[in-house]
DNA sequence: TAATCTATAATTGTTGACAATTATTGTTGA
DNA sequence: TCAACAATAATTGTCAACAATTATAGATTA
């Protein structure tokens, strides 16, 4: 799901994506059919197409006769979203952990990856944190070279960064860059346990940092967000 | 993804799965548009919209112009959807055996189907045990309370059947209703290595039934599959 | 002023027609 | 008989118009 670039309609995924990866675009929000088509020049059934594919993945919410909004994950919603990445993250780490004993682990592409969110930490660009953070967790399930498991987690990406954006107090410490420096060092030191421990470690604590408190803010209308 | 009973082209989504689950549809064949929209008198955008949905779930394939075949697994694409089933399916018996030992698991529904599949089986009935055997491990699934583990595990369940249609001498013994009664044994008597050990045995031996020497047969048309 | 109702505007849902492409059939010629 | 080509049919892709529904703005009244 959520394919890349075959489509018009999977442009239209991509801006979508993007925009809520860079939290220009909330939960809750509406988008209408004309917004995107407007900005970009799509047609209105190709707009229509993408927004289908997302609310297939669980992104926009479809209600008859209004249109589409960006998902709000409830509580419960949150908790299995977090109870399903743990399960697909924890076979992710052993597989990259079996690469790491063959000594086939792209190592260079992970290291990479770190450094920049080191950077983007230091240079105090929040957003851009965020949005690496998750690309991360995704390059990740892609070093598994396993199509399932990519188109797997994908989603539920996307819906943490969405719950994150109504219940963490800063989005900042959400998902901390340096538990995936520690997770890193655990895989590359071919310790199975602490590995797996690493990955768990940080999703309880992504969970935990949220404050399910914290109410949904109302609606807000949509307002040029893609350029 | 997949999602049941929303809509008219959940519909066609509906009929579709069922076919393939059932082997009145196999690997290659061509779906048009009309053939459906004859059948059963939904509108030409809503049989659209059902295939986009079993596209962007994998099950059918779009070519630019050249409408959607039923998919056909390759070698490759099997190991990978196996791989990522051991991975989703194991984290469902940790979650099954947790709830079996706060004495939450519907037991009943599980003995149910596992008896259901003996009854299929004694009456030689292969083509409706290959279906219940589907519908058993995403049952599991489902009473683990958590969408997002159904809506990954859905589509891998459809593609392994795609797979077995190629692959299989003959589906019958592609997943056994022995193992799965193993399995649930073990759940009931909460030994989690046991359980751990009899997934993924059974969804070894369910790939390792299958023969990749042989090759997929030509297209087959398509001919009034839905009634 | 605030609430209710009404008319207007905007948005979504649906259908049908037409263009573009591919598949099929039939014909011709070696 | 078979291959190559041409004409026809069928299928998919795209768009625009219209209907149905919802949201908005304005007017009326207490």
């Amino acid at each position: 799901m959520i394919s890349t670039q075959n489509n018009d309609s999977d442009q239209v995924v991509e801006h979508v994506i993007s925009a809520i990866l860079s939290n220009r675009l909330n939960p809750g929000v509406k988008l209408s059919e004309v917004s995107l088509q407007d900005e970009f020049g799509f047609s209105r059934n190709v707009v229509r197409e993408g927004f289908l594919k997302l609310v297939d993945a669980g992104v926009l919410i479809h209600k008859k006769n209004q249109g589409v909004h960006v998902a709000v994950p409830t509580e419960e919603q949150t908790r299995q979203i977090f109870q399903a990445r743990r399960i697909i993250e924890n076979g992710i780490m052993q597989i990259l952990l079996d690469q790491c004993i063959d000594n086939k682990l792209d190592i260079e592409t992970i290291e990479k990856l770190i450094e920049e969110e080191e950077q983007l930490h230091r240079g105090g660009k929040s957003t851009e944190l965020t949005q690496a953070s998750c690309y991360f967790h995704l390059r990740l399930a892609e070093l598994c070279n396993n199509q399932f498991l990519v188109d797997s987690l994908k989603p539920l990406i996307l819906l943490s960064t969405l719950a994150a954006s109504v219940y963490a107090n800063e989005s900042s410490g959400f998902c901390s860059y340096e538990e995936h420096q520690n997770l890193f060092d655990s895989i590359k030191s071919q310790d199975r346990q602490n590995t797996i421990d690493a990955i768990n470690i940080h999703l309880d604590r992504c969970i935990e940092s949220l404050n399910f408190e914290i109410k949904p803010k109302a609606k807000t209308n949509y307002s040029h967000i893609f350029n």
